[in-house]
DNA sequence: CGCATTTCCTGGAGGC
DNA sequence: TGCCTCCAGGAAATGC
Protein backbone atom coordinates (compact mmCIF):
# COMPACT_ATOMS: atom_id res chain seq x y z
CA UNK A 1 0.00 0.00 0.00
CA UNK A 2 1.68 2.84 -1.22
CA UNK A 3 2.30 5.76 1.04
CA UNK A 4 5.16 8.66 0.90
CA UNK A 5 7.92 6.44 1.58
CA UNK A 6 7.06 4.65 -1.47
CA UNK A 7 5.93 7.03 -3.19
CA UNK A 8 8.94 8.65 -2.92
CA UNK A 9 11.00 6.12 -3.45
CA UNK A 10 8.80 5.68 -6.81
CA UNK A 11 9.40 9.17 -8.19
CA UNK A 12 12.93 9.60 -7.24
CA UNK A 13 13.49 6.29 -9.31
CA UNK A 14 11.14 7.56 -12.35
CA UNK A 15 12.65 11.18 -12.43
CA UNK A 16 16.27 9.23 -13.26
CA UNK A 17 14.62 7.96 -15.91
CA UNK A 18 11.85 9.91 -17.12
CA UNK A 19 13.02 13.42 -16.74
CA UNK A 20 14.16 15.19 -20.59
CA UNK A 21 11.85 12.65 -22.45
CA UNK A 22 9.76 13.13 -24.55
CA UNK A 23 6.02 11.35 -24.83
CA UNK A 24 5.92 9.39 -28.17
CA UNK A 25 3.06 7.35 -27.37
CA UNK A 26 0.00 7.15 -25.40
CA UNK A 27 -2.59 3.99 -24.90
CA UNK A 28 -5.39 4.55 -21.97
CA UNK A 29 -7.06 1.05 -21.74
CA UNK A 30 -9.37 2.23 -18.65
CA UNK A 31 -10.88 5.29 -19.11
CA UNK A 32 -12.37 5.32 -15.65
CA UNK A 33 -9.07 5.80 -14.36
CA UNK A 34 -8.67 9.25 -16.13
CA UNK A 35 -9.88 11.80 -14.39
CA UNK A 36 -9.24 15.77 -14.50
CA UNK A 37 -9.62 16.47 -18.39
CA UNK A 38 -12.05 15.29 -20.49
CA UNK A 39 -9.01 15.59 -23.41
CA UNK A 40 -8.08 12.61 -24.90
CA UNK A 41 -4.52 12.01 -22.91
CA UNK A 42 -3.23 11.35 -25.99
CA UNK A 43 -3.65 14.71 -27.68
CA UNK A 44 -2.47 16.27 -24.52
CA UNK A 45 0.69 14.58 -23.67
CA UNK A 46 2.02 13.54 -27.03
CA UNK A 47 5.29 15.49 -28.00
CA UNK A 48 5.44 17.36 -24.40
CA UNK A 49 8.34 16.65 -22.64
CA UNK A 50 8.76 15.37 -18.95
CA UNK A 51 10.52 18.62 -16.47
CA UNK A 52 10.61 17.01 -13.16
CA UNK A 53 9.17 13.61 -11.28
CA UNK A 54 8.02 14.56 -7.42
CA UNK A 55 5.86 13.33 -4.63
CA UNK A 56 3.20 15.68 -3.33
CA UNK A 57 1.63 13.64 -0.69
CA UNK A 58 1.11 9.79 -1.80
CA UNK A 59 1.18 11.29 -5.52
CA UNK A 60 3.75 10.81 -7.96
CA UNK A 61 3.42 13.85 -9.73
CA UNK A 62 4.73 13.88 -13.37
CA UNK A 63 5.48 17.79 -14.72
CA UNK A 64 5.41 18.07 -18.47
CA UNK A 65 6.06 21.22 -20.95
CA UNK A 66 3.44 23.52 -21.80
CA UNK A 67 2.71 23.20 -17.55
CA UNK A 68 0.79 19.86 -18.38
CA UNK A 69 0.83 18.03 -14.88
CA UNK A 70 -0.17 14.27 -14.64
CA UNK A 71 -0.41 13.12 -10.84
CA UNK A 72 -0.68 9.70 -10.20
CA UNK A 73 -2.40 8.08 -6.96
CA UNK A 74 -1.42 4.72 -6.60
CA UNK A 75 -4.17 3.58 -4.18
CA UNK A 76 -4.12 0.18 -3.11
CA UNK A 77 -2.53 -2.20 -5.56
CA UNK A 78 -1.01 0.65 -8.13
CA UNK A 79 2.67 0.30 -9.89
CA UNK A 80 4.19 2.46 -11.55
CA UNK A 81 6.47 0.73 -13.57
CA UNK A 82 9.30 1.33 -16.22
CA UNK A 83 9.71 -1.13 -18.71
CA UNK A 84 10.76 -1.97 -22.46
CA UNK A 85 7.62 -1.83 -24.40
CA UNK A 86 8.38 -5.52 -25.78
CA UNK A 87 7.79 -6.84 -21.99
CA UNK A 88 4.79 -8.94 -21.44
CA UNK A 89 1.84 -6.17 -20.87
CA UNK A 90 0.23 -7.56 -17.54
CA UNK A 91 -3.00 -8.05 -16.51
CA UNK A 92 -5.07 -4.45 -14.87
CA UNK A 93 -2.71 -2.18 -17.04
CA UNK A 94 -4.38 0.87 -17.43
CA UNK A 95 -1.91 3.54 -19.27
CA UNK A 96 0.76 3.27 -20.92
CA UNK A 97 3.40 5.98 -22.21
CA UNK A 98 5.68 5.37 -24.83
CA UNK A 99 9.04 7.74 -24.94
CA UNK A 100 11.35 8.84 -28.12
CA UNK A 101 14.59 7.68 -27.92
CA UNK A 102 15.82 4.49 -26.09
CA UNK A 103 12.83 2.18 -26.06
CA UNK A 104 11.68 2.82 -22.75
CA UNK A 105 7.83 2.90 -21.17
CA UNK A 106 6.00 3.86 -18.18
CA UNK A 107 2.97 1.53 -17.21
CA UNK A 108 0.55 2.03 -14.69
CA UNK A 109 -1.14 -0.84 -13.28
CA UNK A 110 -3.83 -0.96 -10.85
CA UNK A 111 -5.73 -4.06 -10.36
CA UNK A 112 -7.79 -2.79 -7.44
CA UNK A 113 -8.04 1.18 -9.01
CA UNK A 114 -8.95 2.39 -5.91
CA UNK A 115 -5.97 4.72 -7.62
CA UNK A 116 -6.22 7.02 -10.81
CA UNK A 117 -4.39 9.39 -12.91
CA UNK A 118 -5.46 13.05 -12.60
CA UNK A 119 -4.29 15.38 -15.90
CA UNK A 120 -4.12 19.03 -15.24
CA UNK A 121 -2.68 22.39 -16.38
CA UNK A 122 -0.90 24.16 -13.86
CA UNK A 123 -1.40 27.85 -13.33
CA UNK A 124 1.75 29.51 -14.46
CA UNK A 125 4.32 30.58 -13.11
CA UNK A 126 3.08 28.87 -9.73
CA UNK A 127 3.58 26.46 -7.64
CA UNK A 128 1.21 23.62 -6.80
CA UNK A 129 -2.40 25.08 -7.78
CA UNK A 130 -3.31 23.43 -10.50
CA UNK A 131 -6.94 22.80 -12.17
CA UNK A 132 -8.09 20.98 -14.59
CA UNK A 133 -7.66 21.37 -18.66
CA UNK A 134 -10.45 23.25 -20.30
CA UNK A 135 -12.51 24.35 -17.34
CA UNK A 136 -14.89 21.11 -17.15
CA UNK A 137 -13.66 18.19 -14.02
CA UNK A 138 -14.31 14.48 -15.09
CA UNK A 139 -14.10 11.87 -12.65
CA UNK A 140 -13.00 12.29 -8.96
CA UNK A 141 -11.37 15.49 -7.52
CA UNK A 142 -7.53 15.22 -6.62
CA UNK A 143 -7.11 13.64 -3.82
CA UNK A 144 -6.59 16.71 -0.97
CA UNK A 145 -2.58 17.66 -0.03
CA UNK A 146 -2.36 19.09 3.24
CA UNK A 147 1.03 19.28 5.09
CA UNK A 148 4.03 17.48 3.98
CA UNK A 149 5.25 15.38 7.07
CA UNK A 150 8.90 15.52 5.92
CA UNK A 151 8.79 19.83 5.67
CA UNK A 152 6.01 20.61 8.39
CA UNK A 153 7.29 23.20 10.64
CA UNK A 154 6.30 22.92 13.98
CA UNK A 155 4.38 25.80 14.34
CA UNK A 156 1.61 24.53 11.25
CA UNK A 157 1.81 21.26 13.02
CA UNK A 158 0.93 22.77 16.36
CA UNK A 159 -2.37 24.38 14.16
CA UNK A 160 -2.73 21.17 12.45
CA UNK A 161 -3.27 18.71 15.24
CA UNK A 162 -5.17 21.90 17.44
CA UNK A 163 -8.27 19.81 17.36
CA UNK A 164 -10.15 17.61 19.62
CA UNK A 165 -10.05 14.39 16.93
CA UNK A 166 -8.35 11.18 18.06
CA UNK A 167 -4.69 10.93 17.04
CA UNK A 168 -4.83 8.52 14.35
CA UNK A 169 -7.78 9.09 12.10
CA UNK A 170 -6.57 13.27 12.08
CA UNK A 171 -2.73 11.52 10.85
CA UNK A 172 -4.72 9.70 8.39
CA UNK A 173 -6.66 12.70 7.15
CA UNK A 174 -5.11 13.47 3.69
CA UNK A 175 -6.42 17.32 4.11
CA UNK A 176 -4.76 18.03 6.89
CA UNK A 177 -1.41 16.33 6.75
CA UNK A 178 -0.85 14.43 3.06
CA UNK A 179 1.20 10.92 2.38
CA UNK A 180 0.77 8.78 6.21
CA UNK A 181 -1.41 5.61 5.72
CA UNK A 182 -2.16 3.06 7.96
CA UNK A 183 1.29 1.40 8.28
CA UNK A 184 3.34 4.28 8.72
CA UNK A 185 0.61 5.84 11.11
CA UNK A 186 0.86 2.79 13.59
CA UNK A 187 4.13 2.94 13.25
CA UNK A 188 5.00 6.60 14.09
CA UNK A 189 2.52 6.45 17.45
CA UNK A 190 4.48 3.60 18.57
CA UNK A 191 8.15 4.91 18.26
CA UNK A 192 6.84 7.66 19.89
CA UNK A 193 4.84 6.50 22.63
CA UNK A 194 1.85 7.66 21.86
CA UNK A 195 -1.63 5.85 21.96
CA UNK A 196 -3.63 6.05 18.79
CA UNK A 197 -6.81 7.34 20.64
CA UNK A 198 -5.47 10.40 22.47
CA UNK A 199 -7.10 13.37 21.46
CA UNK A 200 -4.50 15.68 19.38
CA UNK A 201 -5.49 18.62 21.04
CA UNK A 202 -4.06 17.02 24.42
CA UNK A 203 -0.55 17.03 23.19
CA UNK A 204 1.11 19.92 24.32
CA UNK A 205 4.31 22.01 22.18
CA UNK A 206 6.97 19.86 23.22
CA UNK A 207 5.55 16.81 22.18
CA UNK A 208 4.49 17.56 19.33
CA UNK A 209 7.71 18.13 18.49
CA UNK A 210 8.83 14.81 19.56
CA UNK A 211 5.74 13.75 17.42
CA UNK A 212 7.16 15.61 14.50
CA UNK A 213 10.91 14.20 14.93
CA UNK A 214 9.20 10.53 15.13
CA UNK A 215 7.59 11.29 11.81
CA UNK A 216 10.70 12.73 10.37
CA UNK A 217 12.69 9.42 11.57
CA UNK A 218 10.60 6.65 10.52
CA UNK A 219 9.87 7.97 7.27
CA UNK A 220 13.47 9.34 6.65
CA UNK A 221 14.79 5.42 7.56
CA UNK A 222 11.91 4.19 5.16
CA UNK A 223 12.59 6.24 2.05
CA UNK A 224 16.50 4.97 3.04
CA UNK A 225 14.75 1.46 2.95
CA UNK A 226 13.05 1.72 -0.35
CA UNK A 227 9.46 1.70 1.11
CA UNK A 228 7.49 -1.30 2.58
CA UNK A 229 6.52 -4.34 0.81
CA UNK A 230 3.50 -5.17 2.44
CA UNK A 231 1.44 -7.24 -1.10
CA UNK A 232 1.48 -5.08 -4.33
CA UNK A 233 3.71 -2.93 -3.82
CA UNK A 234 7.44 -2.51 -5.71
CA UNK A 235 9.77 -0.05 -6.89
CA UNK A 236 10.21 1.30 -10.10
CA UNK A 237 12.36 -1.06 -10.53
CA UNK A 238 9.66 -3.49 -9.83
CA UNK A 239 11.83 -5.06 -6.99
CA UNK A 240 10.21 -4.67 -3.46
CA UNK A 241 11.00 -2.59 -0.80
CA UNK A 242 12.68 -3.74 2.58
CA UNK A 243 11.25 -1.79 5.17
CA UNK A 244 8.61 -3.96 6.26
CA UNK A 245 11.03 -6.40 8.23
CA UNK A 246 11.73 -3.20 10.61
CA UNK A 247 8.10 -2.87 11.54
CA UNK A 248 7.62 -3.04 15.11
CA UNK A 249 3.58 -3.25 15.37
CA UNK A 250 2.21 -3.06 11.97
CA UNK A 251 0.68 -6.85 11.30
CA UNK A 252 2.24 -8.19 14.43
CA UNK A 253 -0.84 -8.87 16.17
CA UNK A 254 -0.03 -11.61 19.16
CA UNK A 255 4.20 -11.29 18.88
CA UNK A 256 5.71 -9.40 21.61
CA UNK A 257 6.89 -5.52 21.44
CA UNK A 258 10.54 -5.37 19.85
CA UNK A 259 11.04 -2.83 22.83
CA UNK A 260 9.92 -4.08 26.40
CA UNK A 261 8.80 -7.63 25.31
CA UNK A 262 4.21 -6.85 25.33
CA UNK A 263 2.21 -8.36 23.56
CA UNK A 264 1.03 -6.05 20.83
CA UNK A 265 -2.28 -5.70 20.32
CA UNK A 266 -5.15 -4.96 17.32
CA UNK A 267 -8.15 -3.52 17.33
CA UNK A 268 -10.56 -1.33 14.97
CA UNK A 269 -10.06 2.47 14.60
CA UNK A 270 -12.45 4.10 12.22
CA UNK A 271 -12.44 0.82 10.12
CA UNK A 272 -9.11 -0.05 9.91
CA UNK A 273 -6.56 -2.39 11.52
CA UNK A 274 -4.67 -0.50 14.60
CA UNK A 275 -1.82 -1.67 16.17
CA UNK A 276 -0.13 -0.98 19.42
CA UNK A 277 1.44 -2.04 22.34
CA UNK A 278 -0.19 -1.61 25.11
CA UNK A 279 2.75 -0.67 27.61
CA UNK A 280 4.77 1.56 25.46
CA UNK A 281 1.72 3.78 24.32
CA UNK A 282 -0.38 4.16 27.20
CA UNK A 283 -4.16 5.38 26.63
C1' DC B 1 -17.74 19.16 14.72
C1' DG B 2 -16.35 14.06 15.35
C1' DC B 3 -16.94 9.40 14.49
C1' DA B 4 -18.71 4.93 12.67
C1' DT B 5 -20.29 2.64 8.71
C1' DT B 6 -20.61 1.55 3.91
C1' DT B 7 -18.99 1.51 -0.80
C1' DC B 8 -15.74 0.73 -4.47
C1' DC B 9 -12.26 -3.49 -6.27
C1' DT B 10 -9.26 -7.71 -6.85
C1' DG B 11 -6.04 -11.24 -5.43
C1' DG B 12 -4.32 -13.87 -1.86
C1' DA B 13 -5.09 -16.60 2.27
C1' DG B 14 -7.39 -19.86 4.79
C1' DG B 15 -11.09 -23.33 5.63
C1' DC B 16 -13.25 -27.52 4.29
C1' DT C 1 -7.27 -29.99 -6.19
C1' DG C 2 -11.03 -26.79 -6.09
C1' DC C 3 -14.39 -23.89 -4.40
C1' DC C 4 -16.00 -20.76 -1.08
C1' DT C 5 -15.65 -16.79 2.15
C1' DC C 6 -13.14 -13.27 4.13
C1' DC C 7 -9.96 -9.68 4.29
C1' DA C 8 -6.75 -5.81 3.13
C1' DG C 9 -7.36 -0.51 2.68
C1' DG C 10 -7.64 5.25 0.53
C1' DA C 11 -11.03 8.23 0.15
C1' DA C 12 -15.71 9.74 -0.41
C1' DA C 13 -20.45 9.63 1.00
C1' DT C 14 -23.92 9.00 4.55
C1' DG C 15 -26.09 9.13 8.92
C1' DC C 16 -26.07 9.92 13.80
Amino acid sequence: MPELPEAETIARGLADQLVERTVHSVELNRQDVLHGSPVVPCAVLRSRTITSVNRVGKQVRLRLSGGVCLSFHLGMSGRLIICKPTEPIAPHTHLRLGFEGNGTELRFCDPRRFGGVWIMQERNPGPVEAGPLNRTWIGRRLPPAGLDPLTATLDELVVALGRSRRLKPLLLDQSIIAGLGNIYCDEILHRAGVHPLTRANRLDRKQVGHLRRTIRHVLTEAIAAGGSSISDYRTSDNTPGAYQTRHRVYGREGKSCRRCRTTIQRFVLGGRSTFVCPQCQLP
